[in-house]
DNA sequence: ACCTGAACACCGTTCAAGT
DNA sequence: ACCTGAACACCGTTCAAGT
């Protein structure tokens, strides 16, 4: 994922110009939302003119891209080589819910934007690489990441939602929300969503997923249990 | 739901009025993409001033609430009140994907905006007293509720990503991609998640949930297996 | 009660011009 | 090669004014 060396600094200074610029936008997301990022406040806090940045990015979708790639580095951190392929996939998809904690206003990247990038592109190779590694082919790997990632992005979202950092919130909160006259169901309900909750429903979820993945290398297929 | 009569339509006009705009609004998402979306845009296609829409809805992100208020209609279409309750669960989450497949520019509002007005807060009490009626108490409720809906909001999301209908789409199309040289793994993959292998998919996802729900309610817990 | 038009403080992006 | 400043065609929203 690297070569170091032959990189003076007036050389090799484009793409760390780039990634000055992202770090710089991830920052501003994380302090002030998504919404508020514009090209010429990123502009102005970088002490640059705003068109600057258009020699760096083609247009906003392309700093974005590069602010995602930012997120993705941070699925794969502390994933130790020697562990199994299972426990590895699950800390990858542990981390991206961590992203979701770190980083609530920049998560929505992750969750609705195409990786289509280069570096998106080999996350994707080497986390399906982890897939064959577990013992899945091709359509299995293709499942269980389909199911992975939509519950991992979903409940991201949700994590999200609960820290109430979402676009304009107003009215009713719901994390405090208590109504029983009219609604009983949803008063009953709410303290057991407190962002304190989230945590083991995570978990639980995850525990579910695994199990059947663990079940199906077994040889055993998801009715098996009846 | 609905107590006609009473209802001239000089008298009951305002809340006519959101409704149509509302549709208008979903109407254009639909059609050009909610990034295009504006109030000015809104206006004109209502043959009104952009201005006059303030009169109804405070700010845009009350209109998108509006918004969202008609998606949130559509999860409980063909809802049949005989049948058992998780059989009800599972047909609104199978609608919840259908809303992906029919709004897909639409579709991030329900995954990224919490449910906050009054409409969309009687959908969750009609839905977590389905919950109950199947035999869950509180805490399950919460935990199943949470699972079920990160996931179908993930494969939503990950639906309207497979129809490239997400922001600025460019660069490389995931669908067709194809370099084995370089990402082997990326490529045995992506014809397994192709737009028509998503159903098959889903389901299977669905499956796992529910029949883990259907293990808990006859007493067995997640782990009865082993 | 409902709608308008001007105005304010912003956007993303293009382009010709500077060094 | 890199940066700038003016300009274009937009935004959401406020507010005083119209009927």
């Amino acid at each position: 994922m690297s070569q170091p060396g032959k990189d003076t600094k007036s050389q090799r200074r484009q793409p760390l110009e780039r990634r000055v610029i992202a770090e710089k936008a991830l920052e501003l997301i994380d302090s002030d939302g998504l919404e508020t990022l514009s090209m010429r406040r990123l502009g102005t806090a970088l002490g640059v003119e705003a068109m600057t940045l258009y020699h760096h990015f083609r247009n906003k979708a392309e700093l974005l891209d590069g602010v995602l790639e930012l997120l993705v580095e941070e699925m794969e951190v502390g994933l130790v080589e020697s562990d199994p392929p299972l426990k590895r996939l699950r800390r990858v998809f542990e981390n991206i819910r961590q992203i979701a904690i770190r980083h609530p206003s920049a998560y929505v990247l992750v969750a609705t934007r195409r990786f289509r990038t280069i570096a998106t592109l080999e996350f994707y190779e080497r986390l399906l690489q982890t897939f064959r590694e577990a013992g899945f082919n091709a359509e299995a790997s293709a499942r269980y990441f389909r199911v992975l990632a939509g519950f991992v992005n979903g409940a991201g979202l949700a994590e999200v939602g609960s820290r109430g950092l979402q676009p304009d919130a107003t009215a009713i909160i719901l994390e405090d929300f208590s109504d029983s006259e009219n609604f009983p169901r949803v008063t009953e309900v709410v303290p057991h969503l407190r962002v304190t909750k989230l945590d083991r429903i995570f978990a639980f979820g995850l525990d579910l997923i695994f199990s059947a993945m663990e079940m199906e290398l077994r040889g055993l297929g998801q009715t098996a249990c009846e």
